[in-house]
DNA sequence: TGATGTGACCTTACAACGTAAGGTTCTGCT
DNA sequence: AGCAGAACCTTACGTTGTAAGGTCACATCA
């Protein structure tokens, strides 16, 4: 019964490797592993040794290739990032003018952020290297890309920081809650039947009872569409602000 | 040398208890011992055990008062959000107008996130208890003041829901990266010696290297303000929408 | 052919963790 | 004096991250 491998010995015997039965281990495999569990399971679910047997390896062999937990988490962090980079409709220099890059970079950033909800708050609290490499754009990469784009599309160098900054901190708020109501981390338990029971406990605040249903309800694509165009607005003036009345 | 106490015999033979020997453990006291934790050295610091340590007890002892570790953390969590009702500057209920009530909640709320620092993370990622309660609001109190006080200044009620979504996620993008920056969880290491030796592995990006110094420069004060401007004026254009063309 | 590295992976071990179960001691009421 | 219950401690179990070292297959060279 070969589901069993005795590692080495079936191979010299029968001269040729049991299909995919040694598929060595790389970081790559590890970190991309990692990932995969954390959407599956959820952050809290990872552990070495789960890992590990995912990967039909022993705990301690991760360690040949991660130097431990924490630097394992900042590869998923990276991974996730680098993912961006991957996304056809990101563009890494502006084509159509600054607000286009932008709304690409933006919604590409969405994108990823929905493809893992249960893994995006680690690209929030993870402490980044550098102070000014804020998230979810915490990567050298990117923060050149954006900087060099909007000073290349006319932005003097303090409205582009000031852009990237403003720009940051409307992904992070946006896309955090975003993730977190479409179900971050509420583990296995309570999905809370769905019925009309969404305001048993509200006695005493009559305006949330009367408005739940309201607020319950998720335009998060919207109001992420939105306030994007918002900023942008904001940071046409920033740009008109300190350069010469244009040509 | 009563610097030991054995707990009970010295209190019955002298009929008096030795100078605060023996403060009972209360819940309340628990989850304040957990903040102060927190806030010195850490998240990852805090362990059952440890903050037994701190308050003369073994960590078993706190199950009588904490379901458990997780729920601690929501006390926390709850706790921070609690002091913002102490805060004297903050209004429950408008007074001058829902520009000011706004502007001083948004003040108070960054006022306690910066208090602490290495805690508000948990603000942000902690699961809600329900999806509209979004951080750093996640209070029914706070939701339910928040959405009367908007109402009670002729928002509509969609307008008003549309006012709490845009004021949450502001908040937290906002405070979550201030605070990160401010060194949130840095831990015991690196603090890296200031000196020049900021763009050490910046070849290849050389705008960043160029802006280096003006990205490492700390204007939060002033975008939270500016950007919290902003949020007001687009509210008011939510609030005039909805409503016939004001007295 | 055999000796000798050189990885890649496993085994064992340890201290620290969260917490279930149950024991002990103190306090206050009767 | 006796007792109930609260408050706190002890022990124990399974799990965690990871240090240290062992094992075994294969490449290289003699």
């Amino acid at each position: 019964m070969p589901d069993e491998v005795e590692p080495g010995s079936v191979d010299s015997a029968a001269g040729e490797p049991i299909a995919a039965a040694r598929i060595p281990l790389t970081r790559q495999r590890i970190v991309v592993a990692a990932l995969a569990f954390i959407d599956e399971l959820g952050l809290s679910g990872l552990s070495m040794r789960r890992l590990g047997k995912t990967l039909d390896v022993e705990a301690m062999s991760l360690y040949r290739y991660v130097p431990g937990r924490e630097d394992l988490l900042d590869a998923v962090v990276d991974t996730i990032i680098e993912e961006t980079y991957a996304d056809p409709e990101i563009l890494v220099t502006p084509r159509d003018g600054w607000q286009d890059f932008l709304q690409r970079l933006a919604h590409g950033v969405r994108r990823v952020a929905l493809a893992h909800p249960r893994a995006f708050p680690l690209v929030a609290s993870r402490p980044p290297e550098a102070p000014w490499l804020r998230p979810p754009l915490r990567n050298l990469r990117w923060v050149e890309s954006f900087l060099e784009a909007l000073i290349s599309e006319g932005f003097s160098d303090e409205a582009a920081v000031a852009a990237y900054r403003a720009f940051t901190s409307f992904l992070l708020g946006h896309l955090l809650l975003e993730v977190s109501t479409h179900g971050a981390d509420v583990g296995p338990l309570d999905v809370l039947e769905d019925g009309e029971e969404e305001n048993t406990g509200l006695i005493g605040y009559p305006t949330l009872r009367r408005l739940g249903s309201s607020l319950a309800e998720d335009h998060s694509r919207a109001e992420f569409e939105e306030s994007l165009e918002n900023l942008l607005d904001r940071l046409a003036l920033l740009r008109a602000d300190k350069q010469p009345p244009a040509k």
